[in-house]
DNA sequence: CTGTTAGCGCGTTCAC
DNA sequence: GTGAACGCGCTAACAG
């Protein structure tokens, strides 16, 4: 109630030591004399000190922080990675703060333009909106992971899941269970240069391959990644008359949209038609049927990108190529998981 | 590729100016001429001088950074509340980071102890595992919020639901709907003085009392509220022999969870058992068969969370009170959300 | 084991 | 419209 925040000088003081040494006590680099050290704590529970971290940053260089920047809060996907990220933070003392920045190109082009950076140790990245050549313009000395599943500048680490793999692993299973007409829903063109959905897409177009058939292109359904969109995707399927007797959705999101537009419409999951999904999420075994999907590897992923991560932040002279400025590119192996919304083999 | 970071100085050195100069050509807090500018501009772009924000931060005493602080980045819950908080902040070029505490009174009380909030101009914490007596304890001269469904001390800022009258309303329909055996799913003792499980479970209880009945004992399950514990919630009850014609289940975390369970045993939603649920997640709309639920108001929840945060960052001396240190109590009113899971009225 | 000195890189204050 | 000096609060480096 005096107003002013104490300082570490006034600690000092009234405890009769330097500031140095309030220093010492409260990181607890240094051996304090038992004595000296309750000596302080008193003082500042006394004068209720609390430690000005700004400070600290700024005098130490380090934060002990590592930022994650998803493009949506809300999305479970991001959720989760956040919560493996802390988690595994947490275990040495490291703190992981969360921002946000939309997910449009030109929301990510202004969050990673920001100065924001700097205030962490380093920081995670996870792209959807920027191309590879946007992430080449990006210019910072914060040592950055990114994550994402598009292609990416070879000048950065990389984590990414196998997507063309997962995906075939699901759709050759369709196939492997009966299914001979299986959309892809939340497919796109497989040229375009970015994102996770060409790569699931193109998996669902080899799998056709491997079996000696080809999808039929009215198969194809465009969508983006949400609930809404896999509902109104089968809602459209539907209306048009297009015969499906499997769905691959390219996100276990799509595919809970599209488990809801099935039972709408009054459709069998799996006897009518076979879902699978992609990603894994904690409530995809929740779903009713509860959805069959591709795990991307998770655990994986986080310990990758923390490695990476740190060894960025050690050796910013060369990192995994010796200087050339190429760095790893990891990709986490995806693996089929069983459940009730597609038949087994 | 020099190896060290530029400064302003630096910068000022190269453009022929002042420190002083490049900073106000950043800030934009004082008129500089187009030519100097320009020149500070050059200087800074060919330098590749990034601004250091924790010295700023250091000297303005301002990061301009709200912190949400959540138990948990996975659940719904938080990752929806961090969205809509995001979206209003970043609206007036504020920003949000979001940190994990872990739900236990322990992790949670680790958090808050720490003197990171320091680097914040606001803190909103979202409390679940801490007492109203942890919370007396507790010290921190940044401004802070509190969110969560318990009682918390009078000198708090504090934004919470109306989980007795959304309880009431979503047992008072079941009722109406010819329920007569509702089982509380997430119920706890009315007793304990903590968690928004014994007001939800109060407004159940209360609703009972209006209909002039008494709800069995044996409805009451006490579970944690996550879909594991839902579905588990319902297992339960049928392996015990329990009969029960409706669930009010306290979360829709739980909900979901249930509705798995019911699906699980063949049980048919609504026809057999009517299933309503709490916090309008967006995956609710979702569910097979939709979930109805109880809209605990999230707009209004955030905006006042905000305009709370914001009165106690300006006015640190009296706040809505005068000077008595009891702060506002905001409660955001409930309604109900007509779905598919429990019959119309 | 403890103290002294000297900044970290900005922005406020006051001068011109 | 621009600059010089100082200090925000803390800690690395070197004493002793």
């Amino acid at each position: 109630m005096t107003g002013v925040k104490p300082t570490m000088s006034d600690v000092a003081r009234t405890a009769g030591v330097s500031a140095m040494t309030v220093s010492n006590v409260l990181t607890g680099r240094r051996h304090v004399s038992p004595a000296t050290r309750s000596r302080v704590e008193q003082a500042a529970a006394a004068l209720g000190y609390e430690l000005n971290l700004t400070a600290r940053h700024l005098r130490a260089g380090r934060t002990d922080t590592v930022a994650l920047v998803v493009p949506h809060f809300d999305h479970p996907y991001f959720g989760e990675l956040a919560a493996r990220l802390a988690a595994l933070l947490a275990a040495e003392d490291r703190h992981l703060v969360v921002e946000q920045t939309g997910a449009s190109r030109e929301a990510e082009l202004a969050a990673v333009s920001q100065a924001r950076w700097q205030l962490y140790d380093g920081v995670l990245l996870s792209v959807v909106g920027m191309s590879a050549a946007d992430l080449d313009d990006l210019h910072t000395s914060v040592p950055l992971v990114l994550l994402g599943e598009q292609e990416m500048p070879a000048r950065y680490d990389h984590v990414r899941m196998d997507n063309v793999a997962g995906a075939r692993l699901a759709t050759a299973h369709l196939l492997a269970t009966g299914s001979r007409r299986i959309a892809v829903v939340g497919g796109a063109d497989p040229d375009p240069a970015s994102g996770m959905k060409p790569a699931r897409t193109l998996g669902w177009t080899l799998a056709h391959a491997d079996a000696g058939t080809d999808p039929a292109p009215e198969l194809l359904v465009r969508a983006p990644a949400d609930l809404t969109s896999g509902r109104d995707a089968v809602r459209r399927l539907v209306a048009d008359g297009i015969e499906f007797d499997a769905v691959f959705a390219v996100t276990d999101t799509l595919a809970t949209g599209v488990l809801a537009g099935l039972a709408e419409a009054g459709v069998r999951v799996p006897d009518d038609v076979q879902v699978i999904g992609f990603d894994n999420l904690a409530s995809s075994e929740f779903t009713v049927p509860a959805l069959s999907t591709v795990d991307p590897g998770h655990e994986r992923m986080v310990t990758e990108a923390l490695r990476l991560l740190d060894a960025v932040a050690r050796g910013p002279a060369g990192g995994a190529d010796g200087g050339t400025g190429a760095r790893e590119h990891v990709i986490s192996p995806a693996r089929l998981v069983h459940r009730a919304t597609a038949r087994a083999r």
